[in-house]
RNA sequence: GGCGACGUAGCCAAGUGGUAAGGCGAGGGUCUGCAAAACCCUUAUUCAGCGGUUCGAAUCCGCUCGUCGCCUCCA
Protein backbone atom coordinates (compact mmCIF):
# COMPACT_ATOMS: atom_id res chain seq x y z
CA UNK A 1 0.00 0.00 0.00
CA UNK A 2 1.70 3.39 -0.87
CA UNK A 3 -0.85 5.57 0.31
CA UNK A 4 0.52 8.99 1.82
CA UNK A 5 -0.22 9.62 5.15
CA UNK A 6 -0.80 13.35 5.83
CA UNK A 7 -1.06 14.47 9.85
CA UNK A 8 -2.05 17.55 11.14
CA UNK A 9 1.43 18.94 12.62
CA UNK A 10 0.91 21.33 16.05
CA UNK A 11 3.67 22.69 15.05
CA UNK A 12 2.85 24.80 12.20
CA UNK A 13 -1.14 24.18 13.01
CA UNK A 14 -1.42 22.32 9.25
CA UNK A 15 -1.94 19.44 7.00
CA UNK A 16 1.79 17.94 6.06
CA UNK A 17 2.76 14.75 4.03
CA UNK A 18 4.10 12.40 6.93
CA UNK A 19 7.87 11.97 5.70
CA UNK A 20 9.66 9.81 8.39
CA UNK A 21 13.38 10.44 8.87
CA UNK A 22 14.51 7.10 7.86
CA UNK A 23 12.70 5.31 4.97
CA UNK A 24 9.74 2.90 6.69
CA UNK A 25 10.05 3.89 10.05
CA UNK A 26 8.68 5.67 12.38
CA UNK A 27 10.23 6.65 15.78
CA UNK A 28 7.53 7.50 17.97
CA UNK A 29 7.82 9.57 21.46
CA UNK A 30 4.52 9.40 23.45
CA UNK A 31 3.73 11.29 27.06
CA UNK A 32 2.43 8.48 29.16
CA UNK A 33 1.09 9.14 32.86
CA UNK A 34 2.07 10.36 35.96
CA UNK A 35 1.27 7.52 38.48
CA UNK A 36 0.28 8.91 41.62
CA UNK A 37 -3.54 7.76 40.73
CA UNK A 38 -5.65 5.73 38.39
CA UNK A 39 -6.31 7.06 34.74
CA UNK A 40 -9.90 7.99 33.97
CA UNK A 41 -10.99 7.06 30.67
CA UNK A 42 -10.37 10.78 29.71
CA UNK A 43 -6.19 9.32 29.51
CA UNK A 44 -7.02 6.17 28.17
CA UNK A 45 -8.98 8.14 25.00
CA UNK A 46 -5.37 9.91 24.47
CA UNK A 47 -3.61 6.45 24.49
CA UNK A 48 -6.09 4.96 22.44
CA UNK A 49 -5.40 7.52 19.56
CA UNK A 50 -1.85 7.02 20.20
CA UNK A 51 -2.71 3.48 19.54
CA UNK A 52 -4.63 3.51 16.39
CA UNK A 53 -1.82 5.86 15.17
CA UNK A 54 0.52 3.01 15.68
CA UNK A 55 -1.11 0.70 13.95
CA UNK A 56 -1.81 3.12 11.28
CA UNK A 57 1.28 3.44 10.57
CA UNK A 58 2.49 0.04 10.13
CA UNK A 59 -1.00 -0.52 8.12
CA UNK A 60 0.56 2.17 6.02
CA UNK A 61 4.02 0.37 5.44
CA UNK A 62 5.88 1.51 8.28
CA UNK A 63 8.02 -0.02 11.02
CA UNK A 64 7.39 1.38 14.56
CA UNK A 65 9.36 2.14 17.46
CA UNK A 66 7.34 4.28 20.54
CA UNK A 67 8.37 4.99 23.63
CA UNK A 68 6.17 5.84 26.34
CA UNK A 69 7.41 7.31 29.30
CA UNK A 70 6.13 6.88 33.20
CA UNK A 71 6.56 10.07 35.48
CA UNK A 72 7.01 8.28 38.62
CA UNK A 73 8.87 11.04 40.12
CA UNK A 74 6.92 14.70 40.93
CA UNK A 75 5.41 16.64 43.38
CA UNK A 76 2.49 14.13 42.94
CA UNK A 77 3.81 11.20 43.51
CA UNK A 78 6.00 12.60 46.51
CA UNK A 79 2.92 13.77 48.10
CA UNK A 80 0.98 10.89 47.57
CA UNK A 81 3.98 8.78 49.11
CA UNK A 82 4.86 10.64 51.64
CA UNK A 83 1.01 10.66 52.91
CA UNK A 84 0.92 7.03 52.44
CA UNK A 85 4.05 6.73 53.99
CA UNK A 86 5.87 4.82 51.56
CA UNK A 87 8.11 4.76 49.42
CA UNK A 88 8.12 6.66 45.96
CA UNK A 89 8.59 3.20 44.21
CA UNK A 90 6.03 1.29 46.43
CA UNK A 91 3.08 4.65 45.88
CA UNK A 92 3.64 3.81 42.15
CA UNK A 93 4.16 0.54 41.45
CA UNK A 94 0.48 -0.57 41.71
CA UNK A 95 -1.03 2.98 39.53
CA UNK A 96 2.35 1.56 36.90
CA UNK A 97 0.35 -2.09 37.25
CA UNK A 98 -3.54 -1.09 36.86
CA UNK A 99 -2.24 1.56 33.95
CA UNK A 100 -0.76 -1.55 32.18
CA UNK A 101 -3.57 -3.67 32.88
CA UNK A 102 -5.86 -1.20 31.68
CA UNK A 103 -4.15 -0.57 28.55
CA UNK A 104 -4.33 -4.20 28.02
CA UNK A 105 -8.06 -4.51 28.71
CA UNK A 106 -8.42 -1.82 25.99
CA UNK A 107 -6.16 -4.00 23.61
CA UNK A 108 -3.88 -1.10 23.26
CA UNK A 109 -0.73 -2.61 21.86
CA UNK A 110 2.57 -2.44 24.45
CA UNK A 111 5.13 -0.04 22.90
CA UNK A 112 8.78 -1.06 22.56
CA UNK A 113 10.20 0.79 25.45
CA UNK A 114 7.87 2.31 29.02
CA UNK A 115 10.88 4.23 30.52
CA UNK A 116 10.43 5.23 34.26
CA UNK A 117 11.86 8.78 34.96
CA UNK A 118 13.62 6.97 37.89
CA UNK A 119 15.47 4.59 35.95
CA UNK A 120 16.64 7.72 33.81
CA UNK A 121 18.30 10.82 36.12
CA UNK A 122 21.78 10.31 34.46
CA UNK A 123 20.67 11.08 31.13
CA UNK A 124 19.01 14.14 32.33
CA UNK A 125 21.98 15.74 34.60
CA UNK A 126 24.14 15.42 31.24
CA UNK A 127 21.66 17.26 29.02
CA UNK A 128 20.63 19.89 31.99
CA UNK A 129 24.87 20.23 32.21
CA UNK A 130 24.84 20.68 28.21
CA UNK A 131 22.27 23.43 28.91
CA UNK A 132 24.44 25.21 31.88
CA UNK A 133 27.36 24.95 29.64
CA UNK A 134 25.87 26.42 26.70
CA UNK A 135 24.20 29.63 28.72
CA UNK A 136 20.95 28.32 28.58
CA UNK A 137 20.62 27.43 31.56
CA UNK A 138 21.40 28.87 35.10
CA UNK A 139 21.80 28.02 39.02
CA UNK A 140 20.57 29.27 41.67
CA UNK A 141 20.59 27.71 45.23
CA UNK A 142 20.92 23.97 43.97
CA UNK A 143 18.29 24.35 41.67
CA UNK A 144 18.84 24.46 37.73
CA UNK A 145 16.57 26.91 35.32
CA UNK A 146 15.81 27.33 32.07
CA UNK A 147 16.06 30.53 31.07
CA UNK A 148 13.52 32.14 28.33
CA UNK A 149 14.99 35.21 27.09
CA UNK A 150 17.91 33.17 25.73
CA UNK A 151 15.76 31.24 23.32
CA UNK A 152 14.75 33.58 20.55
CA UNK A 153 12.06 30.22 18.73
CA UNK A 154 9.99 29.95 22.50
CA UNK A 155 6.51 29.70 21.73
CA UNK A 156 6.86 28.32 18.55
CA UNK A 157 4.07 25.42 19.09
CA UNK A 158 1.94 26.79 21.24
CA UNK A 159 1.56 30.24 19.31
CA UNK A 160 2.10 32.11 22.64
CA UNK A 161 3.76 35.82 23.57
CA UNK A 162 5.42 35.05 26.56
CA UNK A 163 5.50 38.83 27.01
CA UNK A 164 2.02 38.94 27.37
CA UNK A 165 1.33 35.87 29.03
CA UNK A 166 2.91 35.41 31.88
CA UNK A 167 4.10 38.45 33.35
CA UNK A 168 2.74 39.09 36.75
CA UNK A 169 2.08 35.17 37.23
CA UNK A 170 2.60 34.24 41.10
CA UNK A 171 6.35 32.47 41.23
CA UNK A 172 5.80 29.09 43.18
CA UNK A 173 6.75 29.11 46.61
CA UNK A 174 9.65 26.71 45.10
CA UNK A 175 10.69 28.22 42.56
CA UNK A 176 12.03 31.72 43.80
CA UNK A 177 15.58 32.13 42.58
CA UNK A 178 14.50 32.44 39.05
CA UNK A 179 15.25 35.23 37.52
CA UNK A 180 12.88 35.89 35.38
CA UNK A 181 9.08 34.67 36.10
CA UNK A 182 8.75 32.59 32.13
CA UNK A 183 11.71 30.60 33.21
CA UNK A 184 11.08 26.85 33.80
CA UNK A 185 13.02 24.22 36.54
CA UNK A 186 15.14 21.99 34.92
CA UNK A 187 16.69 20.91 38.60
CA UNK A 188 15.10 21.15 41.71
CA UNK A 189 16.94 21.55 45.00
CA UNK A 190 15.78 18.96 47.33
CA UNK A 191 13.88 19.32 50.20
CA UNK A 192 13.65 17.50 53.85
CA UNK A 193 12.09 14.20 53.41
CA UNK A 194 11.97 13.91 49.92
CA UNK A 195 13.44 11.92 47.30
CA UNK A 196 16.69 12.81 45.77
CA UNK A 197 19.73 12.50 43.52
CA UNK A 198 23.16 13.30 43.43
CA UNK A 199 24.13 16.09 40.88
CA UNK A 200 26.67 18.67 40.40
CA UNK A 201 24.03 21.12 41.94
CA UNK A 202 24.31 18.96 44.71
CA UNK A 203 21.31 16.53 46.01
CA UNK A 204 18.13 17.02 44.24
CA UNK A 205 15.27 15.82 41.43
CA UNK A 206 14.91 16.92 37.97
CA UNK A 207 11.98 18.99 36.84
CA UNK A 208 9.15 17.05 34.55
CA UNK A 209 9.68 18.77 31.51
CA UNK A 210 13.54 17.46 30.97
CA UNK A 211 12.39 14.06 32.07
CA UNK A 212 10.48 13.76 28.56
CA UNK A 213 13.45 15.66 26.47
CA UNK A 214 16.39 13.44 27.89
CA UNK A 215 14.10 9.96 27.70
CA UNK A 216 13.13 10.46 24.19
CA UNK A 217 16.28 11.75 22.79
CA UNK A 218 18.13 9.01 24.61
CA UNK A 219 15.99 6.09 23.49
CA UNK A 220 14.95 7.98 19.80
CA UNK A 221 18.02 9.75 18.92
CA UNK A 222 17.97 13.56 19.13
CA UNK A 223 15.60 13.95 15.85
CA UNK A 224 12.68 11.98 16.19
CA UNK A 225 9.76 11.62 14.01
CA UNK A 226 6.37 11.72 15.93
CA UNK A 227 5.95 13.08 19.65
CA UNK A 228 2.39 13.06 20.61
CA UNK A 229 -0.01 13.54 23.84
CA UNK A 230 -3.05 15.35 24.56
CA UNK A 231 -3.91 19.05 23.55
CA UNK A 232 -3.03 20.24 26.70
CA UNK A 233 0.34 19.22 27.21
CA UNK A 234 1.00 21.56 24.20
CA UNK A 235 1.56 24.37 26.66
CA UNK A 236 4.07 24.83 28.66
CA UNK A 237 5.28 21.01 28.41
CA UNK A 238 5.92 20.46 24.67
CA UNK A 239 6.57 23.62 24.43
CA UNK A 240 9.53 23.47 26.90
CA UNK A 241 10.59 20.39 25.73
CA UNK A 242 11.29 21.99 22.02
CA UNK A 243 13.11 24.56 24.26
CA UNK A 244 15.71 22.50 26.23
CA UNK A 245 16.15 19.80 23.26
CA UNK A 246 17.17 22.17 20.66
CA UNK A 247 18.97 24.71 22.95
CA UNK A 248 21.07 21.49 23.91
CA UNK A 249 21.77 19.96 20.30
CA UNK A 250 21.30 22.42 18.10
CA UNK A 251 18.82 20.64 15.77
CA UNK A 252 15.29 20.10 15.47
CA UNK A 253 13.59 18.31 17.98
CA UNK A 254 10.93 16.57 16.67
CA UNK A 255 9.50 16.53 13.02
CA UNK A 256 5.76 16.18 13.52
CA UNK A 257 3.68 17.18 16.81
CA UNK A 258 0.41 15.54 17.81
CA UNK A 259 -1.86 16.26 19.86
CA UNK A 260 -5.35 15.27 20.71
CA UNK A 261 -8.01 16.64 22.13
CA UNK A 262 -10.03 15.88 25.47
CA UNK A 263 -12.98 13.48 26.46
CA UNK A 264 -15.91 15.14 27.89
CA UNK A 265 -18.57 13.93 30.07
CA UNK A 266 -22.01 14.69 29.79
CA UNK A 267 -20.57 17.69 27.64
CA UNK A 268 -18.61 19.06 30.43
CA UNK A 269 -15.03 18.51 31.32
CA UNK A 270 -14.24 15.97 33.66
CA UNK A 271 -13.62 16.39 37.57
CA UNK A 272 -13.80 15.09 40.82
CA UNK A 273 -15.94 17.96 42.03
CA UNK A 274 -18.96 17.27 39.52
CA UNK A 275 -18.52 13.64 40.31
CA UNK A 276 -18.39 12.66 36.94
CA UNK A 277 -14.28 11.12 36.49
CA UNK A 278 -14.79 7.77 35.51
CA UNK A 279 -12.17 5.48 35.10
CA UNK A 280 -12.31 1.93 32.91
CA UNK A 281 -13.11 -0.42 36.21
CA UNK A 282 -16.38 1.97 37.16
CA UNK A 283 -17.65 1.12 33.18
CA UNK A 284 -16.71 -2.38 33.60
CA UNK A 285 -18.42 -2.51 37.29
CA UNK A 286 -21.55 -0.92 35.60
CA UNK A 287 -21.40 -4.18 33.24
CA UNK A 288 -19.98 -1.88 30.10
CA UNK A 289 -17.88 -3.00 27.61
CA UNK A 290 -14.83 -2.18 27.36
CA UNK A 291 -15.07 -3.49 23.42
CA UNK A 292 -17.56 -0.31 22.94
CA UNK A 293 -15.55 2.11 24.66
CA UNK A 294 -12.69 1.36 22.05
CA UNK A 295 -15.32 1.67 19.36
CA UNK A 296 -16.53 4.94 20.98
CA UNK A 297 -12.75 6.57 21.24
CA UNK A 298 -12.19 5.17 17.92
CA UNK A 299 -14.74 6.85 15.50
CA UNK A 300 -14.60 10.40 17.13
CA UNK A 301 -11.47 12.42 15.43
CA UNK A 302 -8.64 12.80 17.43
CA UNK A 303 -8.64 15.99 17.24
CA UNK A 304 -12.33 16.79 17.79
CA UNK A 305 -13.85 16.87 21.47
CA UNK A 306 -15.24 13.31 22.68
CA UNK A 307 -18.31 14.08 24.49
CA UNK A 308 -18.49 10.92 26.73
CA UNK A 309 -22.13 9.72 27.44
CA UNK A 310 -23.74 6.48 27.79
CA UNK A 311 -25.86 6.69 25.78
CA UNK A 312 -23.13 6.65 22.82
CA UNK A 313 -21.50 4.25 24.51
CA UNK A 314 -24.39 2.11 23.72
CA UNK A 315 -24.45 3.62 20.17
CA UNK A 316 -20.77 2.06 19.58
CA UNK A 317 -22.24 -1.17 21.16
CA UNK A 318 -25.00 -1.52 18.34
CA UNK A 319 -22.49 -0.82 15.65
CA UNK A 320 -21.07 -3.53 16.88
CA UNK A 321 -23.79 -5.66 17.32
CA UNK A 322 -24.15 -4.95 13.54
CA UNK A 323 -20.75 -6.23 12.27
CA UNK A 324 -20.80 -9.27 14.78
CA UNK A 325 -24.14 -10.10 13.52
CA UNK A 326 -22.95 -10.29 9.72
CA UNK A 327 -20.11 -12.61 10.61
CA UNK A 328 -22.49 -14.62 12.58
CA UNK A 329 -24.89 -15.30 10.07
CA UNK A 330 -21.36 -15.72 7.34
CA UNK A 331 -20.07 -18.45 10.08
CA UNK A 332 -23.30 -20.25 8.65
CA UNK A 333 -24.22 -19.65 5.38
CA UNK A 334 -23.24 -22.07 2.87
CA UNK A 335 -20.09 -21.78 0.43
CA UNK A 336 -21.64 -22.61 -2.88
CA UNK A 337 -20.85 -22.58 -6.81
CA UNK A 338 -18.00 -20.22 -7.97
CA UNK A 339 -17.14 -17.13 -5.66
CA UNK A 340 -19.12 -14.22 -6.19
CA UNK A 341 -17.01 -11.61 -8.07
CA UNK A 342 -19.49 -8.64 -6.22
CA UNK A 343 -17.70 -9.85 -2.94
CA UNK A 344 -14.14 -9.24 -4.52
CA UNK A 345 -14.96 -6.13 -5.65
CA UNK A 346 -16.22 -5.75 -2.57
CA UNK A 347 -13.22 -6.73 -0.41
CA UNK A 348 -10.93 -4.40 -2.76
CA UNK A 349 -13.24 -1.86 -1.98
CA UNK A 350 -12.98 -1.69 1.53
CA UNK A 351 -8.83 -1.79 1.47
CA UNK A 352 -8.64 0.91 -0.72
CA UNK A 353 -11.09 3.29 1.07
CA UNK A 354 -9.83 2.16 4.53
CA UNK A 355 -6.53 3.15 3.68
CA UNK A 356 -7.57 6.21 2.37
CA UNK A 357 -9.30 7.22 5.12
CA UNK A 358 -6.77 6.11 7.82
CA UNK A 359 -4.06 8.10 5.43
CA UNK A 360 -6.37 11.18 5.54
CA UNK A 361 -4.77 12.10 8.77
CA UNK A 362 -6.39 9.37 10.35
CA UNK A 363 -10.08 9.55 9.61
CA UNK A 364 -11.23 6.35 11.40
CA UNK A 365 -15.39 7.95 10.67
CA UNK A 366 -14.38 7.25 7.12
CA UNK A 367 -12.77 4.08 7.30
CA UNK A 368 -15.71 2.85 9.46
CA UNK A 369 -17.97 3.65 6.90
CA UNK A 370 -15.82 1.61 4.48
CA UNK A 371 -16.00 -1.26 6.66
CA UNK A 372 -19.91 -0.91 6.71
CA UNK A 373 -20.29 -0.55 3.14
CA UNK A 374 -18.58 -3.82 3.06
CA UNK A 375 -21.10 -5.49 5.85
CA UNK A 376 -23.99 -4.36 3.58
CA UNK A 377 -22.57 -5.82 0.78
CA UNK A 378 -21.65 -9.15 2.91
CA UNK A 379 -25.48 -9.51 3.93
CA UNK A 380 -27.19 -8.98 0.90
CA UNK A 381 -24.72 -11.61 -0.77
CA UNK A 382 -25.88 -13.88 2.02
CA UNK A 383 -29.24 -13.05 1.99
CA UNK A 384 -29.50 -13.70 -1.59
CA UNK A 385 -27.11 -17.20 -1.72
CA UNK A 386 -24.04 -15.89 -3.45
CA UNK A 387 -21.52 -16.98 -0.86
CA UNK A 388 -19.35 -19.08 -3.36
CA UNK A 389 -16.19 -21.28 -3.08
CA UNK A 390 -13.74 -19.31 -0.74
CA UNK A 391 -15.87 -16.22 -0.16
CA UNK A 392 -15.65 -16.98 3.38
CA UNK A 393 -12.14 -16.89 4.14
CA UNK A 394 -12.19 -13.87 1.81
CA UNK A 395 -14.25 -11.76 3.93
CA UNK A 396 -13.03 -13.12 6.79
CA UNK A 397 -9.45 -12.39 5.72
CA UNK A 398 -10.63 -8.68 4.56
CA UNK A 399 -12.19 -8.05 8.09
CA UNK A 400 -8.95 -9.42 9.85
CA UNK A 401 -7.02 -7.01 7.89
CA UNK A 402 -8.40 -3.26 8.57
CA UNK A 403 -8.93 -4.79 12.44
CA UNK A 404 -5.30 -5.21 12.55
CA UNK A 405 -5.77 -1.09 12.43
CA UNK A 406 -9.01 -1.00 14.77
CA UNK A 407 -8.53 -4.11 16.88
CA UNK A 408 -12.10 -4.21 17.28
CA UNK A 409 -13.88 -5.77 15.40
CA UNK A 410 -13.20 -9.49 16.49
CA UNK A 411 -15.69 -10.18 19.27
CA UNK A 412 -13.66 -13.72 19.86
CA UNK A 413 -10.68 -11.57 20.68
CA UNK A 414 -12.57 -9.80 23.39
CA UNK A 415 -14.23 -12.54 24.70
CA UNK A 416 -13.56 -13.85 28.35
CA UNK A 417 -13.73 -17.11 27.40
CA UNK A 418 -15.26 -18.21 30.68
CA UNK A 419 -17.80 -21.33 31.22
CA UNK A 420 -17.07 -25.00 30.15
CA UNK A 421 -18.41 -25.96 26.54
CA UNK A 422 -21.73 -26.95 26.72
CA UNK A 423 -22.03 -26.76 23.10
CA UNK A 424 -23.03 -30.33 22.26
CA UNK A 425 -25.73 -30.28 24.83
CA UNK A 426 -27.04 -26.90 23.36
CA UNK A 427 -27.28 -28.75 19.74
CA UNK A 428 -29.28 -31.70 21.19
CA UNK A 429 -31.88 -29.43 22.89
CA UNK A 430 -31.94 -27.30 19.86
CA UNK A 431 -32.87 -30.49 17.62
CA UNK A 432 -35.03 -31.80 20.06
CA UNK A 433 -37.22 -28.45 20.05
CA UNK A 434 -37.32 -28.35 16.37
CA UNK A 435 -38.37 -32.26 16.68
CA UNK A 436 -41.12 -31.08 18.80
CA UNK A 437 -41.69 -27.83 16.40
CA UNK A 438 -42.13 -30.99 13.44
CA UNK A 439 -45.11 -32.60 15.55
CA UNK A 440 -46.92 -29.05 15.87
CA UNK A 441 -46.09 -29.64 19.82
CA UNK A 442 -45.66 -25.77 20.57
CA UNK A 443 -45.96 -26.20 24.14
CA UNK A 444 -42.38 -28.41 24.21
CA UNK A 445 -40.97 -26.47 21.58
CA UNK A 446 -41.38 -23.18 23.42
CA UNK A 447 -40.44 -24.56 27.16
CA UNK A 448 -37.40 -25.68 25.73
CA UNK A 449 -36.13 -22.24 24.16
CA UNK A 450 -37.32 -20.80 27.32
CA UNK A 451 -35.14 -22.96 29.07
CA UNK A 452 -32.13 -22.55 26.59
CA UNK A 453 -32.82 -18.21 27.24
CA UNK A 454 -32.28 -18.58 31.07
CA UNK A 455 -29.16 -20.14 30.20
CA UNK A 456 -28.21 -16.96 28.34
CA UNK A 457 -28.39 -18.86 24.85
CA UNK A 458 -30.18 -17.24 21.95
CA UNK A 459 -32.12 -19.09 18.89
CA UNK A 460 -32.44 -17.96 15.46
CA UNK A 461 -35.02 -19.62 13.28
CA UNK A 462 -33.94 -18.77 9.91
CA UNK A 463 -34.95 -20.71 6.71
CA UNK A 464 -31.91 -22.43 6.61
CA UNK A 465 -32.27 -23.66 10.18
CA UNK A 466 -31.35 -23.29 13.65
CA UNK A 467 -28.98 -21.08 15.05
CA UNK A 468 -27.56 -20.06 18.04
CA UNK A 469 -25.39 -18.04 20.18
CA UNK A 470 -24.52 -16.36 23.40
CA UNK A 471 -26.32 -13.45 24.88
C1' G B 1 -7.97 40.23 29.37
C1' G B 2 -4.78 37.17 25.49
C1' C B 3 -4.98 32.81 22.21
C1' G B 4 -7.87 28.86 20.11
C1' A B 5 -11.64 25.09 18.91
C1' C B 6 -16.51 23.82 18.04
C1' G B 7 -22.09 24.24 16.90
C1' U B 8 -24.61 18.95 10.81
C1' A B 9 -31.40 14.68 11.92
C1' G B 10 -33.89 12.10 18.65
C1' C B 11 -28.35 10.63 19.79
C1' C B 12 -23.09 9.79 17.94
C1' A B 13 -20.54 11.41 13.58
C1' A B 14 -18.05 12.28 8.25
C1' G B 15 -18.05 15.96 4.66
C1' U B 16 -14.28 22.35 4.32
C1' G B 17 -16.77 25.60 -2.85
C1' G B 18 -20.50 21.64 -6.89
C1' U B 19 -25.49 20.37 -4.48
C1' A B 20 -25.82 16.19 2.89
C1' A B 21 -21.07 9.28 4.19
C1' G B 22 -21.70 5.90 8.13
C1' G B 23 -23.55 3.99 13.01
C1' C B 24 -27.37 3.97 16.94
C1' G B 25 -32.54 4.87 17.43
C1' A B 26 -37.35 5.11 15.04
C1' G B 27 -41.09 3.59 11.19
C1' G B 28 -42.32 -0.05 7.32
C1' G B 29 -41.45 -4.82 4.92
C1' U B 30 -39.46 -9.99 4.67
C1' C B 31 -38.95 -14.40 7.50
C1' U B 32 -41.79 -17.24 11.62
C1' G B 33 -46.57 -21.90 14.47
C1' C B 34 -46.12 -17.47 17.53
C1' A B 35 -42.15 -14.90 18.80
C1' A B 36 -37.32 -13.24 19.07
C1' A B 37 -33.27 -12.18 16.37
C1' A B 38 -31.61 -10.96 11.85
C1' C B 39 -31.78 -8.90 7.02
C1' C B 40 -33.78 -5.27 3.47
C1' C B 41 -36.11 -0.44 2.70
C1' U B 42 -37.32 4.46 4.56
C1' U B 43 -35.80 8.29 7.78
C1' A B 44 -31.90 16.29 7.30
C1' U B 45 -34.82 20.53 0.53
C1' U B 46 -31.00 21.09 4.93
C1' C B 47 -26.03 22.00 8.03
C1' A B 48 -26.89 27.58 15.39
C1' G B 49 -28.92 32.63 13.52
C1' C B 50 -28.45 36.94 10.32
C1' G B 51 -25.96 39.32 6.39
C1' G B 52 -22.11 39.15 2.37
C1' U B 53 -18.79 36.95 -1.70
C1' U B 54 -19.89 33.39 -5.77
C1' C B 55 -23.03 30.72 -11.54
C1' G B 56 -23.06 27.75 -7.04
C1' A B 57 -21.66 27.64 0.31
C1' A B 58 -22.71 23.17 5.56
C1' U B 59 -18.02 24.48 3.34
C1' C B 60 -15.10 31.32 2.15
C1' C B 61 -15.84 36.45 4.75
C1' G B 62 -18.37 39.58 8.62
C1' C B 63 -21.54 40.02 12.76
C1' U B 64 -24.69 37.73 16.59
C1' C B 65 -25.92 33.72 19.89
C1' G B 66 -24.31 29.29 22.34
C1' U B 67 -20.78 25.42 24.08
C1' C B 68 -15.85 24.11 25.30
C1' G B 69 -10.57 24.53 25.93
C1' C B 70 -5.51 26.64 26.83
C1' C B 71 -2.94 30.83 29.21
C1' U B 72 -1.44 27.25 36.53
C1' C B 73 -0.72 20.64 37.64
C1' C B 74 -3.55 18.15 33.79
C1' A B 75 -4.37 13.12 28.45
Amino acid sequence: MTTELVLFNTLGRKLEPFRSQVPGEARIYTCGPTVYNEVHIGNLRTFAFQDLLRRSLRHLGYRVVQAMNLTDVDDKTIQGAHQAGVSLAEYTEPFIRTFLRDLETLHVERVEHFPKATEHIPPMIRLIETLVAKGYAYVSDGSVFFSIAKDPDYGRLSGFDLDQARRGERVAADEYGKEDVRDFVLWKAVKPGEPAWDSPWGSGRPGWHVECSAMSMEILGETFDLHCGGVDLIFPHHENEIAQSESATGKPFVRTWLHSEHLLVDGQKMSKSLGNQYTLPDLLARGLSARALRYLFLSVHYRQKLNFTFESLDGAAGALRRVDEMRFRLLHAEEKGAPDPHLAEAADRLRRDFAAGLADDLNVAVALAAVFAFVKEVNVAIEEGRIGQGDKPRVVDTLADVDRVLGVLDAMAWDTGAGEDDSAEIERLIKERNDARQRRDFAASDRIRGELAARGIALEDTPQGTRWKRK
